[in-house]
DNA sequence: CCGTATCCTTGAAGATACTG
DNA sequence: CAGTATCTTCAAGGATACGG
């Protein structure tokens, strides 16, 4: 899973998001990469997908319990990278 | 950091080693890589490099107190990650 | 023993356009 | 709204050979 899928991940871990939520959540992410990101998340059983037989359609996009786990053992790692990252990246130079 | 990051890391948390001993940890690193995972590495300032002015040459390679602490809190995620990953993987068939 | 240098392949990811 | 399709670019990574 890359950075992308972090990333999803991490928008997903606040509540259910739709399709166009998540992509303006997730800055700078294409379609395609949603859409596989989301594809493969959904595959690993991490997200769970829900389409409603709508007109116009909507589907929405949570995490599933294993998902919920994951981000539980996730989220401290991220937070820290978060904070650490700037001095990481200063102390390169 | 890619996968090859993280395996070294890990391969590190248990202590110190030697070019030669995380090649034969880290299974299936080339020498390529594990230069390059080690530079990227070091000058994140999250493993430090000890070389010793000796011949046969002799250099260790350690985590920095930074990498400690990032390891502090990826092993949860790296643990639980190894134990689902077969589950998931099943899953998907 | 501890790497560096080079060439090459392959897959990730961006851009763009289109559809049920 | 929620995607799919296609084309292209670019860098990670493998193979191999060599050097201090």
């Amino acid at each position: 899973m890359s950075r992308w899928g972090v990333l999803v991940l991490l928008a997903l871990s606040e509540g259910t998001l739709r399709w166009g939520e998540l992509r303006r959540e997730v800055d700078g992410i294409s379609e395609k990469m949603l859409a596989s990101t989301l594809r493969t998340l959904e595959a690993d059983g991490i997200v769970v997908r829900t389409s409603y037989p709508e007109v116009p359609p909507r589907v929405e996009y949570s995490l599933s319990p294993l998902g919920e786990e994951l981000m539980q053992r996730m989220l401290p790692l991220v937070g820290w990278v978060a904070e650490h990252a700037e001095g990481i990246v200063e102390q390169q130079a």
